[in-house]
DNA sequence: CTGAAAGCGCTAACAA
DNA sequence: TTGTTAGCGCTTTCAG
């Protein structure tokens, strides 16, 4: 029973002191007995638990975290919640500090500069553990905050560019560039692009950049493009796509190389509605590697971007430095994006 | 700059007698400036912001909700966040409280009660400002602590039961009743059941309840079922059509009801890649409404769950007694489940 | 308009 | 094993 079953509950909320006097202990050995700390009789503690659970006593972590200045959040700073990608990142994260004392406290920039500013400072005034931080671009009052607050800061996703601390990542650009390559391999040539009008997107910039890159290496450009905001992606990737095919009767496309999986797996379910042979009279690639892919009636071909295994590596990053007592320095991991040619992604019938 | 440009950077965080100091202005003053409250001359103002930017001064937050017994933080408390659904709900919830103080702080349950109470308790320790929590269905001990926090608690998604404080959801039971309605009046027989294997989803066990209800009072039942569990729910919808179509050549089944709108997807999928014709030999439906509907060839029959609709009532249901002061009683806002019929949920050619 | 004093509820450090 | 004494960094309150 909560506040003392039965009297009229004070609405004052519960303090250690009521509990001391509740249970005839003093204050500090309630704290130890509450916190498993030091030595207690197992006398004094069955009273102090008892007397405790018998009130309801919630303790109070705001004191507790002035007092000791150890707090167990740790501030995850992401762009968005709504594309999949971020909830797996999420699930990462949480996967390994469920076995810590840590907690995330998740804040959403949706890709705004000055709104990550803003939350970044919300979340460094309540002195969490860590920080987790998307991207490696950021204002410079941003990059300043994160450098001056002394605590484990971990920027995620992308490793192409500098850390402030850590990193844990895949290079967009290479994985922008093995696409393009695995594409050429095929035997592709004339190349549309499909993406999200987001100047800032940085990881989609750098995936971008590689793509093309290796393109014109190959004496090959972008032959199309299309871009789009907002709206169900799986609709948007259908209209996108033939809309792009419409325009482009007298030269066709071979290859849409999509920014994400769902406007790809929006542009498969175009082509197949549509009796267009895929990937004899065109390729598709998305990127991502979102799970659901596997439910569509041909595999999308797709880069995996490692998002719940990015997820667990910068927690672990954290946890670490916190165990450690902040000692060890920063440390990059690049992990590799895989290429998943799925059904998508197979040579052409005829190469040229 | 940070730190002061150009120093040591000293490695303890900046206090406000830092600010003070540096300002030569009272550390009242510095706090009075830096929170906009009061009057304070434009003069001192100036050299105040000027000083804590030059530092790279950040509040300490802690300090401050023990002083003023004021924290400005919203416990949110749900399932999970890799179904869509809740991610939908968050993005309510962070579209009232962007425009407010408060910041949103999540807990995830992963369905399992004993982790309910355990991340409330954590949650409840930041002595938040409100809480709001997925389900009426709460441990003992969890409803006890909510009753005693003396903090506005809002329990959405569901209506159907007994809240705490405050509700905002739908009826589940209503929502199965209506989808069974709309079946029957479509003059379909023979019913089979795609659901999750979660006894704990206690919204998802509500609607299949309604839906039997409603059923049975047409002297109809639940022809055959199929459960799931874990993976991609997509692929999982094909396989689990593909087990119950097959399992029931004899009397085919001439409807399926799938228990989220995934598995409903991949269920529609199968049919189509196997030249069932939807909705003449049999229909389909599923539940939530989730956005990605629109992209499919077919447009799965679903219901609305008011999703957006529920997390923004919720915030503002704390907002609005935040602000008032705590003042304000509970209240519960029932929304109506919206019927969509789309392509897969149209009366048979031939009604029996 | 500005400042001084007194805590908020807890825990570190030391003493018994 | 248990208790005592000082704060943690800020805000409330009240006095200039």
């Amino acid at each position: 029973m909560s506040q003392g079953s039965g009297n009229t509950p004070p609405k004052r909320p519960l303090t250690l002191r009521d509990v001391s006097e509740a249970s005839g202990v003093s204050e500090m050995t309630v704290s130890r007995v509450l916190r498993n700390r030091g030595d207690v009789s197992e006398a004094t503690r069955a009273k102090v638990l008892e007397a405790a659970r018998e009130l309801g006593y919630v303790p109070n972590k705001i004191a507790g975290a002035l007092a000791s200045s150890r707090v167990n959040l740790v501030a995850v700073i992401i762009p968005s919640m709504s594309n999949m990608v971020f909830p797996e990142v999420m699930t990462g994260i949480n996967d390994v500090l469920e076995g810590t004392e840590l907690q995330a406290v998740v804040g959403i920039t949706n890709y705004k500069p000055e709104r990550e500013e803003t939350v970044l400072y919300q979340m460094l005034s309540w002195r969490p553990s860590g920080v987790i931080i998307a991207g490696l671009e950021h204002t410079e009052a941003a990059k300043a905050m994160m450098g001056a607050a002394g605590i484990p800061i971990v920027e995620i996703m992308d490793t192409d560019g500098e850390a402030i601390d850590s990193a844990v990542g895949i290079s967009h650009r290479r994985a922008g560039r093995k696409m393009a390559q695995a594409i050429i391999d095929a035997g592709y040539k004339r190349i549309g692009f499909l993406g999200t009008k987001m100047p800032l997107d940085h990881r989609a910039r750098k995936r971008f950049e590689g793509f093309t890159e290796v393109l014109a290496k190959s004496g090959l450009e972008i032959s199309d493009s299309e871009f789009y905001s907002g709206g169900s992606a799986l609709k948007k990737g259908r209209e996108m796509t033939e809309a792009i095919l419409k325009r482009n009767v007298e030269e066709p496309l071979d290859f849409l190389y999509y920014s994400n999986d769902m406007i790809g797996a929006g542009g498969l379910m175009y082509c197949l509605d549509n009796g267009i042979d895929v990937p004899g009279d065109i390729g598709l690639a998305g990127f991502n590697g979102i799970e659901f892919l596997d439910g569509l009636p041909r595999k999308l071909a797709t880069m995996d971007a490692c998002r719940l295994e990015i997820g667990r590596a910068a927690a672990e990053i954290i946890a670490k430095r916190v165990e450690s007592d902040g000692s060890a320095g920063g440390e990059i991991i690049t992990l590799e994006p895989s290429l998943e040619i799925g059904d998508t992604l197979k040579r052409k019938k005829k190469p040229v």
